[in-house]
DNA sequence: ATGGTTATATATCGTTTTGATATATAACCA
DNA sequence: TGGTTATATATCAAAACGATATATAACCAT
């Protein structure tokens, strides 16, 4: 999956891995995200299977490493993106621990959800300051999309877990 | 994290790597699971840290590996416990694609989006028919908790994705 | 101008996690 | 008696993640 994301990053052109871990940073760091340890491989094995082509070019003033979609490349990464995906696990931490609170004494309880639910609230401000800063750039509208699910996304988060205090 | 749901499911009586794996299928397996690939190793790791005692015992009629909680796995896995947790990123495969989709032609993006919250009714179908079944017998509270969290969290996705259509 | 910090860039290592698969016995049913 | 399902343990390869090393360029302050 990471493959196909590592692919979509160069539907708008070229770029060097740095570029792309910085693209991601910025867009989709709060939903998906992976460091230069999956990036630099993964390129690698791309090049290898044809879809991804190396040059070395010399792209902000030193000689660096891009990386190019080739056709079969931008093939792989529609075939992807067209198939329905499957329903992901909630996989979250925060609530693996709700599970087990039957054995935690109530105090800690409260305190562990009051911190949780700040540290939720201030998460939010942080991603509705991101879509202020992005609402002067015209942004392309799915990706703004995803902004947006984010930010309810943690508010529902937010009111859940404010409940069960 | 594993490791912590592995001694959290011995808190409430030594089990069998099978037994605690039959638990998880039927508990936490839409929001946390693992396969026996992570179990059996990790059990074997938590008795070399003397977090967990292992017994050959008859248990089901067969001479089995029972594990037991020791007391300083319980004070390990509840030092985790009153840990606040970190906000974990969403890392959902349907939000990416919806990253991607300046990139699919808006015939084939409707028809996912309709696909997608069509499983999404199912499986919120799914788990209410487990709420029903379980609120005969009575579970522990909190534990109920993340079931009803669990049927809330995918009528939101359900929402977010009719949406976005 | 030289020293320190930050930004750019690539790479590797070890650990964790996941998925697939092999194996064997006991229990159940036809 | 044979076939299927449930119980049980184990291993392997691949994927993903976190930490860390290294080096140059750019920028800023003294």
């Amino acid at each position: 999956m990471v493959e196909m994301m590592l692919l979509g990053f160069l539907m708008d052109g070229a770029k060097t891995g740095y570029e792309v871990k910085k693209y991601m940073e910025k867009s989709t760091h709060y939903f998906f995200n992976t460091g230069f340890s999956s990036i630099y491989p993964k390129y690698k094995k791309l090049e290898k299977e044809g879809r991804v082509r190396v040059s070395q070019e010399i792209k902000n003033g030193k000689l660096n490493k891009v990386y190019t979609l080739t056709p079969a490349g931008e093939e792989a990464f529609q075939e992807w993106l067209a198939v329905t995906p499957e329903i992901g696990r909630i996989r979250d931490e925060a609530l693996l621990k709700v599970f087990f609170f039957d054995h935690l004494e109530e105090k800690k309880r409260t305190e562990q959800l009051a911190a949780y639910t700040e540290a939720l609230r201030a998460h939010v401000n942080a991603l509705k300051a991101i879509r202020e800063r992005l609402s002067v750039h015209r942004i392309e509208p799915w990706k703004m999309t995803t902004l947006e699910f984010g930010i309810r996304y943690y508010e529902f988060l937010n009111q859940c877990f404010s409940e069960m205090a």
